[in-house]
DNA sequence: CAGGTTTTCGCCTATTGGTCGAAAACGTCG
DNA sequence: CGACGTTTTCGACCAATAGGCGAAAACCTG
């Protein structure tokens, strides 16, 4: 979500949503804030430090220090937005004001990273989802395509996937309806990578016998 | 490597090296000058933002913003450090100063995370080394024990350890001489986690036949 | 009800990681 | 100088994971 500068300097260009730190909040709380505040985005779900962004000439001016949040809201989210800002595609950026590009492409290419190690997937979609559209979002993010098949089978057996019960409405060009499910809550919340090297004992019974 | 505070506040009690960033440097310069002028570490191996500290009472009076960073020293590094400083285990801290011991168990954290999925463990290890020194770094790190089998076979596989030829005197109970391993240069430099879901055709050609 | 579309499920294979045991290559002690 | 303990290395086996179809299921339109 992108919010068109209108003084100077870079007017016309597109930042992101930011403001600056008060004295008695600690940049978590004041990201929150200025969201809230300025593009009345409320219902994040998940929110995680960036980087810091520092270079000296960053901006005109005086320096200035720059902590960039990667924020994301539920895809059927459409908060009330002012009539300057706008929602725009990762992969097409309109001109963007001082270093605000870099800082995107350094949160999408995080939540490539991370997405496939995390269930910071569960952050991308609304309560109640289809596979295809967790495929859909998954394709996005990572920028190529996603077999529904493996994610179905990878999520349910990592993070236990549950059905609803319910299904949802075909497209308008028919097909089978397609099964909702939600994040098991037994699915643990996991933000940084599992380790592959695993502790002794969390591997399989074992079993191996040469015939002697 | 924590450094002794000689005055108050915290007089005494030990804190992570550091300073006050300059106008004229961004955050990574500012702590590659901290580290050389205060405590002589100048081959880092490996350097990260950590994250942003913004507590307003993390520190006494008037609140002061820190960006942690998580360095790495090869093992076999031994700067020439001043007398108020100490290298110290992660696992039995003396007390700290301000928040630095929650500081440095984020690091600790993070590095674990890291570690197994991406080549990180390089920092760890001096340019030569054999398999049982990285399996105590790993082991050191993770916090539970590490079979050297696992380690090598995972390590060849993914980033191509490649053997120097040469081997490691035995220690002094005897045992077979280690052999000598370095990094390989085709190895490709990760440090973002790994896709599991991968694009499609990177995974095995298929085959796939039911009998009809 | 035939044809197109989308989802779901089952089967197969390749690769990965864990465990174990044996062999190799040292040192030391009697 | 050979038996023994020690450490490293290698090979075999098993379990689980991940990817790739293809067929069946369930819906729409005409």
């Amino acid at each position: 979500m992108l919010w068109e500068r209108a003084r100077e300097p870079h007017a016309h260009r597109w930042s992101l949503p930011g403001g600056e730190l008060r004295v008695d909040e600690d940049v978590e709380t004041s990201i929150r804030r200025q969201l809230t505040e300025k593009v009345d985005v409320r219902q994040l779900s998940h929110v995680e430090q960036l980087a810091v962004f520092s270079a000296p000439d960053r901006v005109p001016g005086p320096r200035v220090v720059a902590t960039a949040f990667l924020g994301l809201v539920p895809s059927d989210a459409d908060p009330a937005r002012p009539a300057d800002t706008e929602w725009h595609c990762v992969d097409t950026l309109p001109p963007m004001a001082f270093d605000h590009a870099s800082i995107v492409h350094r949160a999408r290419h995080r939540l490539a990273s991370k997405l496939s190690y995390t269930n910071l997937g569960f952050a991308l979609a609304p309560p109640e989802f289809t596979i295809s559209l967790l495929r859909d979002h998954y394709s996005a993010a990572l920028g190529y395509r996603v077999s529904a098949t493996n994610l179905q089978r990878v999520l349910s057996r990592r993070l236990l996937l549950e059905p609803t019960g319910g299904t949802a409405p075909p497209g308008p060009s028919g097909g089978r309806p397609a099964a909702l499910f939600r994040f098991s809550a037994k699915g643990i919340k996991v933000t940084d990578p599992f380790a592959v090297l695993r502790p002794p004992g969390s591997g399989r019974p074992a079993g191996g016998s040469a015939n002697p």
